[in-house]
DNA sequence: GCGACAG
DNA sequence: ATCTTGTCGC
């Protein structure tokens, strides 16, 4: 397969290292697919920081072209998160991607593909395990335990809400492990995903309250 | 060879 | 990811 060369050409080029500051705007994506279709909405929410109010949010109906294969997922989803992130009137400084970053067999999980891509910070954050190891975590709230992929330690298993499952965080891209998992644990506001994430969950299923004043102007 | 397997 | 209502639990 031509694709998992590229991802092993691609991985040398992931920075996993720096603090990601001076951070205004946070942008989270994802998607969500039809059944028997090809049809997927993407969307892409803006937030501020530190207050997180949503700033911009952006959705787009297209087909997915390349089926899902795990490891290979950046090559059905990132086309349209990259179409989408291209109309963005306000370009995030740190991307939350739904999926993992360097937490991948061949470190280049789509978080990280688009990072490289669009040369800015991105973590990823994964509601379940790809590949890698790791101790069960604790049952309160911001209990941790390393990923580990042979001697590696490629993510860390985040609890982010007692009585939910853990999340996979794993740095996409220009961030360190440890700084994505202080983002993720800064954004999330007692609910499982962090809140640019979870918007862009509820926006990719159509089921974002468009209501209130700032959202007439964030919606374009 | 067999099982695992982001969304 | 999606098929799906009410229901059990912190």
């Amino acid at each position: 397969m031509q694709a998992i060369a590229l991802q092993r050409e691609l991985a040398r080029e992931i920075v996993t290292s720096g603090e990601v500051r001076d951070v205004h705007l946070l942008g989270g994506a994802d998607i969500s697919a039809s059944r028997g279709s090809r049809t997927a909405r993407t969307a892409i929410v803006v937030l501020s920081f530190p207050e997180l109010d949503i700033v911009e949010v952006k959705t787009l109906e297209s087909d997915l072209c390349f089926p899902y294969i795990p490891g290979l997922l950046s090559f059905r989803e990132a086309p349209p998160i990259l179409e989408l992130f291209g109309k963005l009137q306000n370009k995030p400084d740190l991307l939350f991607v739904d999926g993992q970053g360097t937490a991948h067999p061949r470190r280049l999980g789509i978080a990280s593909h688009l990072g490289l891509w669009l040369d800015i910070p991105t973590i990823g954050c994964a509601k379940s395990r790809l590949c890698g190891v790791h101790a069960e975590v604790g049952l309160a709230a911001g209990s941790r335990e390393e990923l580990k992929y042979g001697e590696d330690v490629i993510g860390e298993v985040v609890r982010t809400r007692a009585g939910s499952k853990p999340l996979y965080i794993s740095p996409g891209h220009r961030i360190s492990l440890e700084n994505s998992v202080w983002w993720v644990m800064s954004c999330t506001t007692g609910y499982r995903l962090p809140e640019m994430s979870r918007l862009a969950h509820l926006a990719a299923g159509g089921n974002l309250p468009l209501n209130k004043n700032i959202c007439n102007r964030a919606v374009s």
